[in-house]
DNA sequence: GGCGTTTCCTCTACAGTGTAGAGTTAGTGT
DNA sequence: ACACTAACTCTACACTGTAGAGGAAACGCC
């Protein structure tokens, strides 16, 4: 376990970072099973990288980066549809970073891909300043808290035994609307339950004043 | 710090550990530290609660039934603004121990008060069961979204230490669209950003086919 | 070649965490 | 007075992030 030297760079601890957080999740993630699964000593970790949560902030950096943006198409609707998307997606692929991400209270630069692409979709549409700010976040605090209720299971179909919880749950009858509902709640459906939300948003966006679209619209960078 | 005897019920160290967490976020949460306020052996604890786990989720049950609900008004977009109104409250009341329930990964069966009160309100006024349970999911998380976005101080205008780490990053001119929205980011307005969210989700429910509000219609409890 | 300097990594140690398991004490019932 | 039980403490273990010191390998220079 020495004379390994060279083995570890800035980006390949980020990446493994990346990965074991995927596998394990924040709770399961440690510097020294990081620096174990590196074959290395765990203070190794703090030549590259100040403390863990400079390390995590590079994780996050990383994932940002890596959050597709599909090309504009000039429907600012669909456009916003395929970033919120694009967002969701990242998600699946890196679940442990997503969920840490979400949670995380540093600024992270990084944001500002998808961020840009954002505003200038909704800037382009007409939106007037303040109201694409506060429209930029309401579409990605869905986007990530739906992504998030997915990661943690909450979309899959009740089991039998999480079903029986609920309705013991409801004994008592003071909760008859819920009571009634058990089987719609019982059988989410993640791709059609994301679409309604981001149709609502929508729905709702299109009914804010809008200005004239300028002679030259913004335009998303690739 | 002995023969303490009978100076710790169940109920007493929920409100002290809600206490903690409050005060201290919950990275700053531990069981040696309540026991520690509470005068009494870490282990103690243990015989009322089982695990940390176990007595947080305690602490989230004591949370969720300490949420407001206002009285139905019959109008169901009033009322639905109320509940909301009611969670981010709580939040700013409980900042710590809501940071944690928004985060915590376990049910909690006393989100069903609040749960009830949202789906009676949103079948009164006629919503399919299945848009009901979507609605009701859309409403919790970006009323969670904007509450955490609120104890975290991201809708406190931007100190000038920030707002020059922000125009530092957009050095390059890569980011048009945020460049020319830093002002109106470095503003936000808490009430009014949520009253504006709020209004999108109510504009876009409104637009979603709802059956004829039956006769007898829901009420929720009281 | 030899020699300083810098870079990379290891080792040891500390204060903190949740909690298992055993021991102690105090109050109650008979 | 004595057994019993509930309430609490003590000790210990495996784990965490990371400060501080030390060592070894590589590089620049003579």
């Amino acid at each position: 376990m020495s004379g390994m030297r060279g083995t570890l760079s800035r980006q390949g601890i980020v990446e493994a970072a990346m990965g074991l957080l995927d596998r394990e999740g924040e709770a399961g993630f440690s510097m020294r099973k990081l620096a174990r699964e590196l074959g290395v000593d765990p203070m190794a970790l703090y030549h590259r990288h100040a403390s863990r949560r400079a390390l995590m902030q590079e994780v996050m950096k990383a994932l940002m980066l890596s959050c597709p943006l599909p090309d504009p198409s000039g429907d600012w609707r669909a456009d916003v549809r395929g970033l919120c998307q694009g967002l969701r997606e990242l998600a699946h692929r890196h679940p442990g970073s997503f969920r840490a991400y979400v949670v995380f209270e540093d600024w992270v630069p990084a944001e500002h891909r998808l961020h840009e692409a954002l505003y200038a979709t909704l800037l382009a549409a007409g939106f007037p300043a303040r109201d694409a700010v506060r429209a930029v976040r309401l579409l990605l605090s869905y986007t990530e808290s739906f992504a998030v209720d997915e990661l943690t299971g909450w979309l899959e179909p009740l089991g039998p035994r999480e079903l029986h919880a609920l309705e013991a749950s409801l004994a008592g009858g003071a909760f008859p609307a819920i009571a009634g509902l058990i089987e719609t709640i019982a059988s989410p459906d993640a791709e059609a339950d994301f679409a309604f939300g981001l149709d609502v948003l929508l729905a709702g966006l299109g009914q804010v004043p809008r200005d004239a679209v300028p002679a030259t619209g913004y335009q998303q960078p690739k």
